[in-house]
DNA sequence: GACCTGCTGCGGCGTG
């Protein structure tokens, strides 16, 4: 590849062989597509090499066709806009590309635009475009906010999406999928000299790569479309999975989701390496296991820390760079370090309890290994026993190359209501054709033009239900241009731009005016001045709450209350469930070779015993009695989202039988019915009453679908801008926040029951709150499945942490292991 | 407004 420059490289591997490095296959492909100015997908890993792949592409196509152009220091304006969904990121690419202009001798500036870029430097790039500008999806959006802002994409060359598969799937990928569609519309690209810009997505290997790419790509030209191409890395790399295991399975608790028992066996691991990472599920467990860690190997004071969402930015920055510098021996975290920047690798990673998915568990695994060809080595650490089962069903599912898919989202108006007044705010738009614009997304495609005028007259008079509101009338049509022309609505709208919504968080401090990090503000009301509690691993006293702060001094205190925050819950992926399926027809045949198959022999022996071990096409459901009365347990392995909605289904479809109430229980592996009295299901009707049949109808019978829909609405109404969240730093509390969100959605259900924002809140609960496609999926797949109906006489290994789990909300902890004890006891 | 085990991610206030 040619590279004509003042410096005297005649080709690009000739400039990376002199800085010891050389260009890898991919890297080579994606530069010439790019020559030829085709647009592409590339899909390769973590740390090798991915942004040169697409960065140096475009340098050297600007220059080949415009040699003396880069030269001079004349204004160049925009050529390369990269799109990345961390801000952290920015700095080290940005730093990069920096390097690269100063070795080719190239005049060219680089920029950042985020949350953290400074006033001055916004208006310096407002002034004078870099060549290269680094943003978020939310600051696009922001820039397209402005008057005159498509003056800077006049010479827009190339847009490129870094990380793409981490947008793909949720709304802040519609996000960029609205902005391409702006970016190659003619508004655009009529004065551009390089006509349509090219783009450039950079993905991790995902289960629907081809589809990731269409969705990249749909808002291009068809021909272009065409034309476009995926880049591979092929660079495997070789994962080994160890197991941590118990010295004795059968006194390994049957439920628990710590793990902390095997808190021993870890210190030997890290000892041995120079740096570790322990991926904890939960904020709330990783500051346990930080403490227990530094109880049971006070050596590692000073040498160990504790990285998770809640904790002050500031300090997680620390971590990461004393972890850079081999500051730090053992970093507990969450899945905020799943996204690293350029992440020096570490030695050894463990995973304490389940990945929940298969992907998951592999990019954990792939920060450890230094060098591409290396073998990464991960330890498995279950926090029951019969969560050793996972360990099995990853190797297997790794082997297969099981990776989970991100289906894209689709129609989401909440997104387009705002982002409609983002452009409102900018420079304005017209209907016609912004409707075709929007339309070439691939998220909008089957938009109608019903819909359409629905979302026009939703931000032009507040639609039907609100519009003897003034402030739902945001957006005015200015003789066919619609306009943002109210200053404070503008700004107020600017403020809103995202689709990231949290509950509300108290910023807790210490005395001396350091910040730790954040808690929710349930949790610290419960709590009284004196209290202790933990935060950022240290144990807190709490002084009081001080202009919306939470006041707290160091306490020397043994015991203290460890908080608990709200998070998502991401259940078992569609893939590991299959593979766990797939595992247990293993678990009794002499021919599992995998030690955690051989380990569980005697936890497998007992299930056999007393129920049954299902296989792959088998459904397995158990009867079972004692004091609390009559239970079921029915065991799909479909995640707890799908069970959660498949238990209120089956409870309505017996209570048809005969009249009976329930209570439920779930988690990833299955589900418990629990009643006073026998529940009829046997032989004869169990295939009946799972059928698909009258699904759509059962389950707005049987779940509380309203209530769901209430609370999805909450998100919607605050991205589709129906809810002033207030300015920052002003607290706002939650309570308040759903209650104008319960109000709005009160006023819809009434006055306008077809409200276009209120059907998508019925629809995210059926696609995501239970899972519907993979529902129906689990549904036909019974249909298929041979039933079997056991009845124990005492809880099984598979029960038995489910059941543990519909317990727990009645006792305290201390109570909950006495009686897990006397409930393990009668078995042998 | 309930979650009880429950992740991550961004953006905004100015005034000419």
């Amino acid at each position: 590849m040619k590279l004509y420059n003042t410096k005297g490289y005649t080709t690009i591997q000739e400039w990376l062989s002199q800085k010891g490095m050389q260009a890898f296959a991919f890297q080579e492909e994606a530069w010439q597509h790019i020559i030829n100015r085709q647009s592409g997908l590339v899909n390769a890993p973590t740390g090798c090499g991915k942004t040169y792949s697409v960065f140096l592409g475009a340098v050297i196509q600007f220059i080949n066709e415009h040699p003396g152009n880069w030269q001079t220091k004349q204004k160049n304006g925009l050529r390369l806009l990269w799109i990345t969904p961390l801000r952290a990121l920015a700095k080290d690419i940005g730093r990069a590309m920096e390097e690269v202009f100063y070795e080719l001798g190239m005049q060219w500036k680089v920029g950042i635009r985020n949350g953290d870029t400074e006033m001055s430097e916004r208006q310096k790039q407002k002034r004078n475009m870099p060549e290269v500008l680094i943003i978020t999806p939310e600051s696009l959006h922001l820039l397209l906010a402005q008057k005159g802002n498509a003056d800077a994409f006049h010479q827009l060359q190339l847009v490129a999406i870094d990380e793409w598969h981490e947008l793909l799937g949720s709304k802040r990928g519609v996000q960029v999928e609205l902005a391409l569609c702006r970016l190659t519309g003619s508004y655009y690209t009529a004065k551009n000299t390089f006509g349509t810009p090219a783009i450039w997505g950079i993905s991790a290997t995902i289960g629907n790569l081809p589809e990731a790419k269409d969705v990249l790509l749909a808002s291009l030209p068809a021909p272009i479309q065409k034309k476009s191409v995926t880049v591979r890395a092929k660079m495997d790399k070789q994962i080994d999975i160890l197991s941590v295991l118990p010295d004795e399975i059968e006194k390994y608790p049957w439920a628990g989701h710590l793990g902390i028992r095997l808190a021993e066996k870890v210190i030997p691991i890290i000892e041995q390496s120079n740096t570790t990472l322990l991926f904890i599920n939960t904020r709330g467990m990783s500051e346990r296991w930080y403490q227990t860690l530094l109880t049971i190997a006070p050596q590692l004071a000073g040498a160990i820390a504790l990285h998770h969402g809640s904790i002050e930015h500031e300090l997680r920055i620390w971590v990461e760079e004393a972890l850079h510098a081999q500051k730090l021996k053992v970093v507990v975290c969450t899945a905020s370090l799943d996204l690293g920047v350029d992440f020096r690798p570490v030695d050894t990673v463990i995973q304490v309890g389940s990945p929940k998915g298969v992907s998951r568990f592999l990019q954990r695994a792939g920060r450890s290994g230094h060098r591409p060809g290396d073998t990464s080595k991960i330890f498995f650490l279950p926090t029951h026993s019969l969560e050793l089962v996972e360990a099995a069903a990853l190797q297997q599912a790794i082997k297969e190359d099981m990776i989970e898919s991100r289906p894209p989202m689709l129609l989401c108006f909440d997104v387009l209501v705002q982002y409609l007044c983002t452009l409102a705010t900018g420079d304005g738009f017209t209907s016609p054709d912004t409707f075709e614009e929007v339309k070439r997304s691939y998220c909008f495609s089957d938009i109608t033009p019903a819909e359409w005028s629905e979302v026009l007259s939703y931000i032009t008079e507040g639609g039907i239900a609100l519009q003897q509101y003034d402030e739902y009338r945001k957006v005015e049509n200015d003789n066919g241009v619609y306009r943002i022309k109210n200053r404070r609505i503008a700004m107020r709208h600017r403020m809103h731009i995202g689709t990231i919504v949290s509950d509300a968080m108290l910023k807790v401090k210490l005395m001396n005016g350091k910040f730790l990090g954040v808690i929710e503000e349930w949790f610290i009301s419960r709590l009284e001045p004196g209290e202790v509690f933990t935060l950022a691993g240290r144990n807190l006293e709490l002084v009081g709450i001080k202009d919306m702060n939470v006041m707290a001094r160091v306490s020397n205190s043994k015991k203290s209350i460890v908080p608990s925050w709200q998070g998502g819950r991401m259940p078992l992926s569609a893939n590991l469930g299959l593979m766990l399926r797939r595992t247990f027809d293993k678990a009794l045949t002499g021919k599992a070779r995998e030690i955690e198959l051989k380990v569980l022999k005697p936890l497998f022996q007992l299930q056999e015993q007393l129920s049954h071990i299902p296989k792959q096409d088998e459904l397995l459901i158990e009867h079972i009695e004692t004091k609390d009365g009559y239970h079921l347990f029915v065991y799909p392995f479909e995640g707890r989202l799908v069970h959660e909605a498949l238990a209120a289904i089956l409870a309505y479809r017996i209570a048809q039988i005969t009249p009976i109430t329930f209570s439920i229980a779930m988690n990833d592996y299955g589900f418990e019915l629990l009643s006073d009295q026998p529940i009829p299901i046997d032989d004869s009707n169990a295939h009946e009453l799972f059928t698909t049949r009258d699904l759509l109808t059962d389950i707005q019978r049987s779940v509380n679908s309203v209530e769901m829909a209430r609370r999805k609405f909450r998100d919607i109404a605050v991205i589709g801008g129906l809810i002033f969240q207030g300015y920052p730093g002003e607290h706002k509390k939650a309570r308040h926040l759903q209650s104008s969100a319960s109000l709005l959605f009160k006023v819809f259900s009434e006055y306008e029951p077809d409200n276009l924002l209120l059907r998508q809140a019925y629809q995210e609960v059926l696609s995501q709150q239970m899972e519907e496609t993979r529902l129906r999926a689990l549904l036909q797949r019974i249909e298929h499945n041979q039933i079997v109906i056991t009845y124990p006489k005492y809880l099984t290994p598979f029960c038995f942490p489910i059941k543990v789990d519909s317990m727990r909300e009645n006792l305290s902890s201390e109570q909950l292991e006495d009686r897990i004890l006397r409930m393990q006891a009668p078995n042998p």
